[in-house]
RNA sequence: GUCCCCAUCGUCUAGCCUGGUCCAGGACACCGGACUUUCACUUCGGCAACAGGGGUUCAAAUCCCCUUGGGGACGCCA
């Protein structure tokens, strides 16, 4: 059975990027009966924050990435990790190195002026030194060898082990590195395969020469490319939000983001709409790209009103609802709302706009917007809406028919085009000159809401408006 | 600087492994048309790419090399 991990370090939100890399082991996992199991990788104790592991774990549950067992901290196996860094050091693998950090730092510079790579000389590794204050424990790199692996999304890889000095196992501070708590961790967890970001490539090679030494057989590694911005630069704040959890208050449906995040890398011929189970039987790392890729929100945003608009009307008004009832807005009954949402559903690529084009349905009065009504409610345009407002309080239209007669009625009466007297009604109703059917408002406001917001706009004094602008 | 990786429309990608069916397909965005009382939706059509140069071959987007460009890494961070 396969066992893959999602790793984390609680230092941050849980962002675009690692959401991806979470999807990608949860698919592989889930579609071949495997187990995702949740790692915190929590061995910096000074920047890792318990609220931010909780914030992850929420944008995982939102996104529908359920995991197996009780998450890990990494720092609750601090022991076994050193046990593991006692094992190298007894086989000789590993040494205690007393070099100050400032020496090193030095000589790393002057290796960087002189063109080389800025690693550690090695200073320490045959003085058979033992712990002291401040030291650490290193691991002995083997002699030159070619490190390779055939890596499951970007084929083989191969690295001089030249090029790998010997990195730090425990901090002086008596804590593993990241290095060696992966791949105890990832070990002694039975981790199958590792599947993360591009950026752990190159410790990917350390980490093979770990797990040799600690006699172990190797896990499958596989590294998913980065996820870029616009201007191709790795995506940062400055392009905009990154983490999950804006995305979900930005009124994004979570099936959109997992839709984009799969379909970022990964592909299924054309098919571009995926629901979480069919990734789950689709899914394959060999479909998975070796480049990186750029983060189209316009994308995002048609696959989000794809969804929006699968979604059924109840749904989204519960949905939309907290966006509404942040504007203090008050609902008459659920069946308003669904009623109001099947006329906006269309209308809108992420939940924030539906809510912003459904307002009206709920204010008391829809303020008017005050270039439209300048525009729109002028003494002829005033004169149309008494008269339509007329027609409306003797005969409320009851079909779209009825109403497109009245319309149109009134329209060849003056001999003028429909927009003429239905733009007026339109403004007078939703407040602005966008938005949705006039026959399905009309529907839903009902005779009595009508009849108030058109008195209201009738009140409208353009000359008094155009006074005050002037 | 050194090492690793990558390279098809503006963007996400199909095709590349197993050369010919590709004067390169789909999607987003964009631009037109249709629909229409507004805005949308829908629909029809359009624009748009094999980074450059060398090979190999009867034939290369597909294989090889170089150049260029991009990304990543080089921590007692993860």
């Amino acid at each position: 059975m396969i066992i893959t991990r999602f790793a984390p370090s609680p230092t941050g939100h849980l962002h675009i990027g690692g959401a991806r890399t979470a999807l990608f082991n949860w698919l592989l996992a889930r579609g071949q009966g495997g187990q995702f199991v949740l790692r915190v990788e929590d061995t910096d104790a000074q920047r890792s924050k318990e609220e931010h592991t909780q914030a992850i774990l929420a944008a995982m549950s939102w996104l529908g990435l359920d995991w197996d067992g009780e998450p890990v901290y990494q720092s609750a196996r601090f022991e076994l990790h050193r046990q593991h860094i006692q094992k190298l050091l007894a086989d000789g693998r590993a040494y205690w190195c007393h070099c100050r950090p400032e020496d090193i730092e030095a000589k790393r510079q002057e290796a960087l002026k002189a063109g080389g790579k800025p690693r550690y000389d090695g200073h320490c590794r045959e003085l058979g030194l033992g712990p002291a204050p401040g030291g650490v424990i290193r691991f002995k790199s083997p002699p030159t060898q070619t490190v390779s692996w055939p890596d499951l999304i970007k084929g083989p890889i191969s690295v001089d082990s030249e090029e790998l000095d010997d990195l730090v196992l425990l901090k002086s501070d008596g804590n593993p590195t990241y290095n060696l708590a992966v791949v105890v961790d990832d070990l002694t967890m039975g981790v199958t395969h590792i599947i993360r970001g591009d950026d752990h490539v190159n410790n990917t090679p350390r980490q093979i020469l770990l797990y040799q030494a600690l006699g172990a057989n190797l896990p499958q590694f596989g590294h998913v490319p980065m996820i870029l911005g616009q201007d191709k630069a790795r995506l940062s704040k400055r392009h905009g939000a990154t983490s999950v959890m804006a995305y979900k208050e930005m009124g994004y449906l979570p099936q959109a983001l997992n839709n984009y995040l799969a379909r970022l890398g990964w592909s299924h011929g054309d098919q571009e709409i995926f629901s979480l189970q069919e990734m789950v039987e689709l899914f394959s790392l060999k479909r998975v790209g070796k480049s990186a890729s750029v983060f189209n929100p316009e994308k995002l945003n048609w696959l989000n009103a794809h969804y929006i608009k699968q979604t059924s009307t109840e749904e989204l008004g519960r949905l939309v609802w907290p966006y509404l009832a942040a504007q203090n807005l008050t609902c008459p009954n659920p069946g308003y709302l669904a009623q109001a949402m099947a006329t906006v559903r269309e209308r809108g690529k992420t939940l924030v706009e539906l809510a912003e084009k459904a307002a009206f349905y709920f204010q008391a009065l829809p303020p008017l917007n005050p270039k439209d009504a300048l525009k729109l409610l002028t003494s002829t345009g005033l004169a149309y809406l008494a008269e339509v407002g007329q027609e409306l309080r003797r005969a409320f239209p009851q079909t779209h028919e009825a109403l497109d007669e009245l319309l149109k009625n009134l329209a060849s009466a003056h001999n003028v085009k429909m927009g003429q007297i239905a733009q007026p009604l339109r403004l007078a109703l939703t407040g602005q000159t966008a938005s949705p059917g006039l026959f399905d408002i009309l529907n839903i406001l009902g005779p009595e809401r009508v009849n108030q917001r058109v008195q209201a706009a009738l009140a409208f004094k353009p000359n008094q408006a155009e006074a005050d602008r002037a």
